[in-house]
DNA sequence: TTTGATGCAAATCATTTGCATGGGT
DNA sequence: ACCCATGCAAATGATTTGCATCAAA
């Protein structure tokens, strides 16, 4: 497969080890920051293209709030906690069902007051 | 409050006509080619600035897919369903917890194979 | 008449892309 | 040497905004 031919660079290396660990859910551009310590001269496309390639290959999931990508290494099935005072992202590893429940569910210390949930898959004109 | 000294334009009107019925979820320039047939000098400004009105007045919800802003008439609780097919826009008027039960349930001809869920609330940190 | 709303264009924001050059294999 | 990946800058797409003018109240 196309993983044979990819070559190994120091600024995919550089930004993936700036987000392997961590569940801060950075953005594109907070990575960029991140990695400019280690590689002053990268370029935002770079760090772009290779956060691109890494969703691609499932090292990485994207969270899009507010028509802005974060990435978010954690790949265990989980949910997402969204403070909407200070704008953190929680990782919830409860079943969604659970969480949804109840609208104001007090669970280890959230307050949940709404939740957004889009699903995918094929419609009955489109078959399976 | 502000709702007194706020005008009754042709513009909002025909904006407000185009979407109070239907169930396609548009997206802003969508609503923009379809209200420039009866308007045809209107700006794509106007139609934001006005849609965000509707917004804030609580005559619509914004749904975001893909980055861009959809807009949905239906105020009831309900969640969506996008083909990821075809694209289309469902309704769902199920409860979040019984859809996302099984992650392939067969509901009225969908079949749902994955789901994005954000949970909205305060966090530890911030109280309620 | 007053002043909020409009039309138009320029500005923003996040992200993508074209292209010449550089570096991995 | 090949040719994929990078740096840079320009391009894109969606949405916002500044401003002079227009039109509701």
């Amino acid at each position: 497969m196309a993983e044979n031919r990819r070559r190994h660079t120091r600024q995919l290396e550089v930004i993936w080890e700036a987000i392997k660990e961590g569940t801060s859910h950075p953005t594109a551009d907070q990575i960029y920051e991140k990695v400019r310590s280690v590689i002053p001269n990268i370029s935002l496309g770079t760090v772009y293209r290779n956060l691109q390639k890494l969703v691609g290959e499932g090292k990485l999931q994207v969270l899009t709030l507010d028509r802005t990508q974060h990435f978010d290494p954690t790949l265990e099935r989980h949910e997402h906690f969204i403070c909407e005072k200070c704008g953190q992202v929680y990782d919830v590893f409860v079943d969604a069902k659970e969480m949804i429940l109840s609208s104001s569910l007090s669970h280890e210390g959230f307050t949940v007051s709404s939740h957004r949930l889009a699903l995918y898959g094929f419609c009955k004109h489109c078959g399976k």
